[in-house]
DNA sequence: TAAGACATTTGCGCCGGCGCAATGATTCCA
DNA sequence: TGGAATCATTGCGCCGGCGCAAATGTCTTA
């Protein structure tokens, strides 16, 4: 079939031999998502796991009141509900294409197996499982001790750093972020957020615009984020 | 040597057969620390995974700044560190033992052959990890979400539910958990848990006294930390 | 191209929880 | 047993960031 090739960038399969890959990639489906699509439903029962090949998905929870988080984005390459698959309470969150996206598909009756005969998926997985979990524990470290300017100079570097295409005003961040998308990010209000981009839009730091921002001076937010100036 | 069983709970070797078992158990050595020792150093290489026998232990995170942020206590049958020995950044956090403990330890070297010959390891610490990983996503979602409050009852009924000791007067969290503790895992201050605190105390909702907690009226903790009331 | 949906900006007022500081209670150890 | 160290309590004042509300801007669809 199409589209069963396996991005040489794909971590959780990092170390196979050619067999191995080969059998991998004979189990996977293909799926093409457009924009605004919902890949996982929080709460729904685990399924299948995926692979992003193309696009973007952004990951969030919904609390029981209707507040939603935004826990992080995932892009080419990357995993999906690898470590979800094992859990017994349904999917934790929701994954949404923020971008025309196709992905691989296992379903966790194949995946399972495949782990079990290629140990090297599994302690891919636990690898990657593991950096997502420190850089979960940052974000809970951050959100539980900085203010809020900081923490939204970190979100904002930090989907630079995934998804920064640089342009001739500066970086621009490569697909559509809105300032609720980043309040939800940060744990702050919408509010607050479009505040905190006005004044570093009139600091000169960034550009704004419709779900769109351009670093003009990543230093500068850098300092911010790192408390560095004042 | 002595020490060498395994607890039956630990669910890291769940399902392994006696012959796996065996070898799992000749390859740990036993290390007892004393209240106060720190089993795990934040930042150093990490050389080493554990399973606690006996005993429990405090998981922090240390800002740059000085701010210590509590995430979670592993108590007997637990594993640590299990993911970070994947860690190219040496480990996350630190272990501190709350009281006189014992835990089984592998070197990473000898714990990765173990998981590519016994993938239900490997795969045993995928769904511990990423039960952990969903706890500690929804932990994040309530810091970013909730009041003060709320996220303290939520904290000390998650201790209870860990560590809670049925006595006469109601529900003693087994270990001492100082103020400061609890202010360190719910991202507030020390002044306000305790004033929270004091306001349950009079209330008749819990009794407090040095590091010691008991809760009197577990139903109306639950009130306050599912917003039940008012 | 007009209308409606969606995103962003900005002003204003308020309050939850922090910061500081001083005091009081327990526990540990020599 | 006394003294130091650690932990807990409480009062007071302030302010960062939320909540509400209204206006303005931008994209989409028919």
């Amino acid at each position: 079939m199409d589209g069963r090739q396996i991005p040489p960038t794909a971590q959780l399969f990092l170390g196979l031999d050619a067999v191995a890959m080969d059998v991998v990639a004979q189990s996977a489906s293909l799926r093409r998502l457009t924009r605004g699509e919902e890949l996982i439903d929080q709460g729904e029962e685990a399924r299948a796991c995926f692979i992003v090949l193309e696009g973007r998905f952004k990951v969030a929870q919904l609390t029981p009141e209707g507040h939603q988080v935004v826990l992080h984005y995932v892009g080419p390459g990357e995993m999906l509900a690898v470590a979800a698959i094992f859990s017994k309470t349904g999917y934790p969150g929701t994954a949404t294409a923020v971008q025309d996206s196709a992905v691989l598909e296992w379903d966790r009756k194949v995946m399972t197996p495949l782990m079990e005969r290629f140990p090297r998926i599994a302690l891919n997985a636990l690898e990657t499982i593991g950096s997502r979990f420190q850089a979960l524990q940052a974000r809970y470290r951050e959100l539980a001790t900085e203010r809020v300017e900081r923490r939204i100079a970190r979100a904002v570097l930090r989907l630079a750093r995934q998804a920064g295409k640089r342009v001739k005003e500066g970086v621009l961040i490569d697909f559509p972020v809105s300032r609720q998308d980043i309040a939800e990010m940060t744990g702050a209000t919408l509010h607050t957020v479009s505040r905190t981009l006005s004044a570093w839009e009139s600091e000169g730091l960034i550009e704004g615009g419709r779900q769109r921002i351009i670093i003009r001076n990543p230093h500068g937010l850098v300092q911010i984020a790192e408390e560095l100036h004042d």
